[in-house]
DNA sequence: CATGCAAGGTTCCATATACAAGTTGGAGGT
DNA sequence: ACCTCCAACTTGTATATGGAACCTTGCATG
């Protein structure tokens, strides 16, 4: 005789003292994280979640609007409540890595190292990583090019303290970005973007004209309170804009 | 002798087929973005919108919690609502609105209305902004100037199914974004980001050189599944950058 | 004068109930 | 075979009610 209780769901934890909505909130997201529920898979209804674990209806609609504002899962009137598809959009845009962002595209991409050394810091870029003027910092630029196409001039500072080893890393095969998230974790970013005229040297690079406008990002990180990096990414208008939906 | 009545809030519009909380909602987000009331200005207690607009406490209560985690406002428990701190760079950049930007610099904002209309929508206008085509859409550019100085010209079509009041604004005193959001909360935006030169006719409203590289914000919002608008923001790259920090 | 306490306002949580609106699938007719 | 329509299920909204937890304020008591 099957019973009317899915197993699915465990009872809810007494101990806690958690609002009930939070409680069911959390069973659901342990499913969905653990990948015991894959993309798509149905979230069960409302009026199920009240059989299974003995709340009221509008808690169990709670827990569930909940989830599909925090894009945990997507519903729809009179079909039913859904895991939603893993949101990719890493924050909101830029921090993306270049390298995948070009795979996903289908094409290839090939990192052109113009210099890489270690510079004595100056006041505004000491001012700028927030360390000591004389300091010692890496500096890196690298052209990034879309099927031998050049489409991100990449000029970038580097807090030696915080990556004494950044100079070692082969770039052509892991970014400058990918390798830095992976030993110091991004706490705070802060950008701009504008658009402006590239100088002759960034034109010569980029095999653009003098007169072709191009975005220009220009972004810092923190890593648990210090700053790890500046950077100054510079695109053709032509050949490359930023995107981002949430 | 004092109305029970407070008439800081009108009574609820009645046509409108939004949810009874999303007009509550509208209604407090007015107040907060036209500025009426400022930071930590207090807000009505769910009882006090109980007796003003004649909702059951729940609805207020889902209104005020609903705006507290979108960040318009923060609660208390014993104390109240109060109307948040603007938050810098509103999730990624973009969604700000420019006059509340100027003003947080301390300059003065004007809007220099070049056109406003209703337009049948053809192919690409329709497909924009999701509708039939022969469709009528209402189209408005404006031209936002910072202490005098052109800084932002504003070419948008709405959608008038899901705002047919939409050119019966005085954009002088209310930017189209905010009474767009004020009628229909931004589900879902989608947004691109590039570098051109300007139209002859955009040199001669924004007052610069053809030469001048400038920043291209085209975005689209969604309120509940419809396309709401369709907009591109066009800016001298010497007079403004976007920013984002988080 | 200081401490404590009670009252009233506020948010927060939970429930029961009702109806509206959208989707699906099947029964039953043509 | 095809169509129509309805029943059942789903989410979405709105209300009424009750209690708990928390804060402020003022007053009574020591």
């Amino acid at each position: 005789m099957p019973s009317v209780i899915d197993h699915d769901f465990t009872t809810l934890d007494e101990r806690s003292d958690l609002p009930l909505y939070e409680m069911v909130k959390a069973q659901i997201k342990l499913k969905v994280e653990t990948g015991e529920w894959p993309t798509n898979h149905r979230v069960p209804s409302e009026n199920r979640i009240v059989e299974m674990l003995g709340v009221s209806r509008m808690t169990a609609n709670r827990a569930l609007r909940e989830l599909a504002t925090e894009g945990v899962i997507t519903r729809v009137q009179g079909r039913g409540s859904f895991v939603a598809p893993k949101k990719r959009s890493a924050g909101s845009m830029g921090v993306r890595n270049i390298a995948e962002e070009i795979g996903e595209r289908g094409l290839s991409h090939h990192a052109n190292i113009i210099l890489t050394q270690t510079e004595i810091s100056g006041p505004d870029l000491a001012g700028a990583l927030e360390v000591e003027v004389g300091s010692a910092v890496h500096h890196s630029i690298i052209l990034h090019e879309e099927d031998h196409v050049p489409i991100q001039l990449e000029d970038r500072f580097v807090n030696a303290e915080v990556a004494p080893d950044y100079l070692k890393q082969d770039f052509s095969r892991i970014t400058p970005n990918a390798y830095l998230t992976s030993i110091a974790p991004i706490s705070r970013t802060e950008q701009y973007i504008e658009a402006v005229l590239p100088q002759p040297w960034e034109c010569k690079l980029l095999a653009i004209a003098r007169s072709e406008p191009c975005l220009l990002v220009r972004r810092r990180t923190w890593s648990s309170g210090r700053a790890v990096t500046s950077v100054r990414l510079l695109y053709p208008g032509s050949r490359y804009r930023l995107q981002s939906s949430e």
